[in-house]
DNA sequence: TGGGAATTGTAATCTAGCCGACATTTTAAT
DNA sequence: ATTAAAATGTCGGCTAGATTACAATTCCCA
């Protein structure tokens, strides 16, 4: 692939805005570049070298498998979002893989050795990734202690206004959200039944505060969900 | 207090090893240090400069308060964890505070924006930093993924073992704990009612596993708790 | 355009474990 | 020693939500 590119895909990311020139070469040249589409299994954690990546377009989740064969959705990674060995610390126990929700997908991605190399290098960028998985990692303490502590019907309704808030397109108080997801992914999130998820969402559709379908969700009152 | 003996005390810590004694120096001039008895409440997250610390001896327990006033143990810090403001961004909203658990402790402290000076003066400590970080937060997400997906019992199991592995004395297939908490701390831990707790600990006493008094856990077998 | 697969809808059971309501024991403080 | 405050022990009722079991829809693509 075009080594500019490649170049530019990587600047738009707002981690690596602060390197110069000549620290973004160097970055690109250990850069690995890939597409895929709709359905794939792109990525398992354990199989690979570790490696860090970017998601430079669409969705796609991070799907844990335990010992029983259980699948629990584990992130929802977005354009722009960073996922991998984000520790910095090959992780062989734990089974993932990564499926495609949207089209298509380009990902961008380094060697965790090679990444480990330029942030020696570059303290300023060392801190703020430091930050951005300080970041993650609030943000995945927080929707957990949801998890434990409220119920079911308040669970979705945070994931329901976390996902406007953070993809939704408003108009006055309603609000449109592409929908990307399943009920049984959205159940798998929010750690319940598919039943249950259908259920509510069911109850919310018959309410009046909600419309759902397979292409988007619209909430009629935002400010009252 | 004695500047020397602040720079023993931060030498002692796996994470500061690798600084050249200047480095060092410059460390102790913006540390504070503090000791505290067993009972008090040392720090709330919210209240004060946001600030890293390192717990250098006894333990102490991190509890968050919910709105409704619930209390969750968000973690147990050793001798020698680091906690606060691990992230490197202060966080208004949650409101936490820490208990010392041991009959006595001592603190270490740095205000956050003097550490992010240090760490980008010294890239090496900023990546073993993040590692630590990393491995933080893969230690919770993994503790999350057992509270949703395995029952009360086995929780409580995973908890022990933990607990015997990191600070357990084994003799045999024999391992001697500490304990310095109470049925409803580890009620809180594994996130179940105190009653469901006690009546597990009671079930496995009965059945011979193991042996529960306020000063000590006695597991008869490791290996087949 | 038809048919299989994926997704969604609905209902009836069943159970882990929360909750309230105590009794009992241990600890710490005066 | 006395007593208040923690910590522990025990029990039955209650409920959210998992589970099982189908039906109905919608999607996809050959």
């Amino acid at each position: 692939m075009d080594e500019d590119l490649k170049y530019w895909y990587l600047r738009d990311h707002k981690l690596f805005r602060t390197l110069s020139f000549k620290q973004m070469k160097q970055l690109c040249i250990i850069m690995g570049f890939k597409e895929a589409k709709k359905g794939e299994v792109i990525y398992f954690s354990s199989s690979d070298v570790p490696r860090i990546f970017v998601l430079k377009k669409g969705n796609i989740k991070i799907v844990a498998v335990d010992e029983a064969g259980n699948e629990t959705i584990k992130d929802i990674i977005k354009k722009g979002d960073l996922f991998g060995e984000l520790t910095l610390e090959a992780d062989g126990e734990s089974n993932e893989y990564a499926k495609v929700l949207s089209d298509d997908v380009a990902i961008c991605s380094f060697l965790l050795s090679d990444f480990e190399e330029v942030l020696l290098k570059n303290p300023g960028l060392a801190l703020s990734y430091t930050k951005i998985v300080g970041l993650k990692m609030k943000r995945i303490k927080n929707s957990y202690s949801n998890l434990i502590s409220k119920d079911a019907k308040t669970r979705l309704v945070l994931f329901l206004k976390d996902w406007a808030e953070k993809e939704g397109v408003q108009i006055g108080n309603k609000v449109i959200i592409e929908n990307y997801l399943t009920q049984n992914d959205i159940a798998q999130i929010i750690c319940t039944s598919r039943q249950t998820a259908t259920q509510l969402l069911n109850e919310m559709e018959a309410k009046g505060t909600l419309l759902y379908n397979r292409k988007e969700i619209i909430i009629a009152d935002i400010t009252t969900l």
